[in-house]
DNA sequence: GATGAATGAGTGTTCATTCAT
DNA sequence: GATGAATGAACACTCATTCAT
């Protein structure tokens, strides 16, 4: 089942979305198209597990390193999610990237980046350390802005992914929401 | 040629990605599927076109949203890209999801987004009014991740999408980066 | 269209209900698959069309000869359709087997056999001629014990198929059972 | 063995011939699949067995209502063999139904239907009682008419298919016959 | 330039059957 | 004798694309 798994991993590293068809990953696999489809239902089933295994790596990843940190001041905190997000996708780029564009096709969006998003969010807006919880939409805008800086950069392959100058601009972009979330805005955004 | 992609535009609202066949395409528009092929020699330049399309309507409403208020102070302006961009989305909100996804899940990204994100980024960077021009990492943040929320909204259907809090919180997103890359953080980001 | 109903008659009367597949049927015809499916819908609709042109045939031959006879004894009347049907089986006799397995093997038995038997009952009821109008129970028996006795002599091969004594008996059962229905019958059937 | 061949009848009962699968009677009957194709060699040998055995199920209620009568008048005895039948296919109609249809769409009709129409005709033609022995044409005619009203009424799902006056028609189909037999026709059917 | 019938490679999926344990 | 994971040939069906008219 992992063999499958990874083989399907393999085939969507090589050929993207177009070249991943369940006969292609059974072969890489290294087991029948029937073997296969004993413990994937379906196409769609397969790519969902491996977006799930994908996205639980991420969160692992995230929450380990807030674990390290939890001790340290905010923006040692952030920076490590950060980082931690940012290695998430780059070992595998293509794949990952495919199976972003994967997951984007489908419908099954939501099912899959809420988690790590939720978790994000969730992290930031912890009431200790006196941040201010954030409401439903600033939880949504936070961490769908944060992880749409990092797929723009996954697919869009920026030069600059790995640079210290492009994690920094992610640790900004947090920052300076959480920051304005507490105190009020010079002009107030909803009049 | 415009009625093809008129009629694109309305296959893609009606069945998602994957009822976009070039035989429906060709039906819906009212023309041959031979006709659809001396215009588009491609399933893929179709669906390039449409995008095109689409993005050319997004920075066309954009460029307007600012003309008007190019003597407005920052925040009137942010806010009025911010609704134009959040109302090219409203349009025909199943067809835009799909476009989204049928160029993403090609490799055209790039292209397509770029474009957009380019322009907002530069109208906000302008050295005029005392805002220090943003770095190439920075641009690139900061137009991301405000497509990042805005594109996430749509995939995910949020019920939120055109209430004033997101649009607040979008503004809130783009006001508090901007601020802060005038003033030095309080701990400096890149040490 | 009618390449591929004659392609689809003879790969029945080769192969039988099991080989009868889409693609065979598409080679044998000379097309290619693609061409079968612009012209039904289905592998159902294929079968259902082949049925049906088989079940015309018949009418026509009943219809036919009871023109040629409209005016002779119903004894004659009753041979000439007896020997319309039984002829009309007799052409391609794996092809009408396969024919009506694959018809009953479906659940478009009842469409298929109704046209025939209806045709029968309605002709053998009429009121002319002192024979009194038959009932829907009535008309059911008839039209399906006499389809029924010449269906299993198809399935079965019966050696004596196209003798003269066999269609003596199918002829005497139908007139024995409308003569049965005028007078009553010794014992009340149904007291 | 047994329960195998139950969970087969319940398969069938439940999805028809299309949803028969090898697997699914394993599942069903609580055996592995390994365990069943120790006891039938074939999926084709388990449709077989199990067609044998709704065939005994007729032929021995067909029997058990004979004895009860043997001393009756004809028209009892012939009432009792049909709603021995009738009843016979009554208990799972959809089972039988698929059982019949499965049976004709392999080779085995002949075995299957064979035994009770002989059994019928036999029983039938006993020399006692003054009935004419029926020739061989005139068995088949009399069984497989018979069988075939019931069948089709199985098959089409007649509404009337357990009412009075069905059974009555079917009674008066069989003694019509066999009084034609005796007696001379009016016109003889082979001049 | 327009048409649309024809194409056929390719896809997802099923299911009877085997055999090592 | 029982198991059930593995097999893979076979199938129905799709759809981007071509080309003779």
């Amino acid at each position: 089942m992992s063999a499958i798994l990874e083989g399907a991993a393999q085939v969507l590293e090589a050929g993207g979305l177009a070249g991943f068809t369940t006969n292609a990953v059974a072969e890489r696999a290294g087991v029948s198209i029937g073997t296969l489809y004993q413990y994937f239902s379906d196409k769609g089933a397969l790519l969902h597990a491996l977006a799930e295994r994908e996205v639980r790596v991420t969160i692992v990843s995230v929450a380990k390193a807030l674990r390290g940190e939890s001790a340290a001041p905010l923006e040692e905190r952030v920076r490590a999610v950060v980082r931690a997000i940012v290695n998430a996708f780059h070992g595998r780029l293509r794949a990952r990237k495919a199976v972003v564009q994967a997951v984007l096709a489908q419908g099954m969006a939501i099912e899959m980046v809420a988690p790590v998003a939720a978790f994000i969010a969730d992290a930031e807006s912890s009431p200790q350390r006196g941040i201010a919880r954030l409401t439903r939409e600033q939880q949504f805008v936070l961490s769908r802005a944060l992880m749409g800086a990092i797929r723009a950069a996954v697919i869009e392959e920026a030069p600059f992914f790995k640079s210290r100058a492009f994690e920094d601009e992610l640790v900004r972009l947090v920052l300076s929401y959480v920051g304005s979330v507490s105190k009020p805005m010079t002009t107030k955004p909803s009049l």
